[in-house]
DNA sequence: GAGTTTGAAACT
DNA sequence: CAGTTTCAAACTC
């Protein structure tokens, strides 16, 4: 595919960034709980369960989330670190929920999140629908009744009204018998990606239309956590829409880290960083273990004080198994032309962008004459020379010409607004066309 | 495997 | 925000 990379490489890739959820966009389509409900688990006395779940080398947030040891400390830590539960929190396997108010202590990070996510679903439902309880089970679903059109793994969020006066909301994942731990573990690179586009079908079974509200609940549960906790996002570091399945399991293999002095609690160490524990790692005075909890969420906490988006990816857009895409904040590299490990971009297989602040880069476009980064920093200087406050003046009149045309013609605000930037494209291309004329002068 | 180089993170 | 230090990974020999 060739093309100039303005048009494509840089401009398509970042328009994904900016709008996570357009068609197409990769999300992750392993058990719907483990991401968008990250605190329920599957009941590991269900025997279609691989014990793969339990004991993922990968060591994500999600896999260590998985874990009935991790639930039950995570549990007792919670309450060691927030005292703010107003109940000891469930330990049954069934990892269910007490219905309570939000909680306004900072969310930890990974270990406690999912326990106040879950809570403020449980707020919402218990204010939206009286749920007082949220249960949920892994089940194999037999083959001739499989709702998924493409075999995923569904989700059936059923409200129970209970004699008991308790309201239950059933979360049922169904695990379509063929392929166990591929279809519920969430380490598993797996080809098949929902989109935003194919979600609604994922999920069709008897009855589409309730569970699509449901998602729809499910999502509303989740910007409902974000709402109430702004860092939540910062330190879900697999739950973001974007995320691809290989990103949400890391997408290099996981490596031991060699930690010496940091104690595996600062950025250095690329475990911490990437919201694992050390496991199996060379390091030595290792803190970053279920062993030293508290500290490991003070230096969680420090960081993101630091930078907010300290645990978010740095590679932007992009999709598995593709080269493309940017580093967030760009590389600062002097001496290694962005052409060795050393460089992020490099190492993470991206072309430098306008973003970096590299000295003598050479990791760039070969195919085109000047390479991205060039191509880009010429666009701006050349913009700061053509768009003059003229320019941009007269640009506003011809929209607003439109806009008052439109008007007049009585359109609709959808066409009043395709006519205003179907001017604005009119606009844009005859200032880069003067642009360019400009330089063959 | 020891020593060097490198650049991100942390600090001032 | 810029300069410096610390750190661990990448690299070289």
């Amino acid at each position: 595919m060739s093309g100039d990379p303005l048009s494509h490489d840089f401009c398509s890739e970042r328009s994904r960034d900016v709008l996570p959820g357009s068609v197409g966009t990769p999300v992750w389509t392993g058990p719907f709980l483990d991401v968008t409900w990250p605190g329920i688990i599957p009941c590991p006395h269900q025997p279609a369960i691989s014990p793969h779940i339990f004991n993922c080398p990968c060591q994500s947030i999600q896999c260590q989330l998985a874990s009935p040891h991790y639930i039950l400390e995570a549990s007792n830590q919670y309450h060691l670190l927030t005292g703010l539960l107003p109940g000891p929190p469930h330990t049954s396997y069934h990892s269910s929920v007490p219905a309570s108010g939000l909680v306004n202590e900072p969310v930890p990070f990974g270990m406690m999140q999912d326990d106040l996510y879950n809570h403020v679903a449980m707020n919402y439902l218990h204010q939206q629908y009286g749920v007082t309880e949220v249960t949920s089970q892994i089940q194999p679903t037999p083959s001739q009744s499989d709702p998924s059109p493409s075999g995923g793994s569904p989700v059936n969020p059923r409200i129970k009204n209970s004699t008991s006066g308790r309201n239950t909301l059933d979360l049922e994942v169904c695990n379509s018998g063929g392929g166990e731990a591929a279809q519920v573990n969430p380490c598993e690179p797996g080809p098949n990606f929902l989109t935003m586009e194919s979600a609604p079908a994922q999920i069709q079974g008897d009855d589409g239309l309730t569970q699509e509200k449901d998602l729809s609940i499910i999502e509303t549960l989740r910007q409902s956590y974000q709402e109430a906790h702004p860092l939540y996002e910062n330190m879900q570091p697999q739950t973001h829409p974007t995320r691809t399945v290989g990103n949400l399991c890391e997408s290099k293999s996981r490596k031991p880290c060699r930690c010496t002095r940091s104690q595996c609690l600062k950025l250095y160490c690329e475990c911490f960083a990437n919201g694992l524990m050390c496991s199996s790692c060379d390091c030595s005075n290792c803190h970053n273990n279920a062993d030293h909890g508290m500290k490991r969420h003070q230096a969680i906490k420090m960081c993101l004080g630091r930078n907010p988006n300290a645990f978010r990816h740095k590679i932007a857009g992009g999709k598995l198994g593709e080269v493309k895409g940017w580093h967030k904040k760009g590389c600062n590299c002097k001496r290694s032309g962005c052409l060795k490990n050393y460089c992020e971009c490099y190492e993470a297989n991206i072309m430098c962008t306008s973003s970096c602040k590299c000295i003598g880069c050479r990791n760039y476009d070969k195919g085109s004459q000047k390479g991205l980064k060039e191509n880009i920093a010429n666009m701006k200087d050349r913009s700061v020379s053509f768009m003059t406050p003229a320019v941009v003046d007269a640009v506003s009149g011809c929209l607003l010409a439109q806009a008052v045309e439109a008007e007049r013609e009585a359109q609709s605000p959808a066409q009043a607004a395709h006519m205003v930037l179907v001017e604005f494209g009119h606009c844009l291309s005859q200032i880069v066309k003067a642009m360019f004329n400009d330089d063959t002068h």
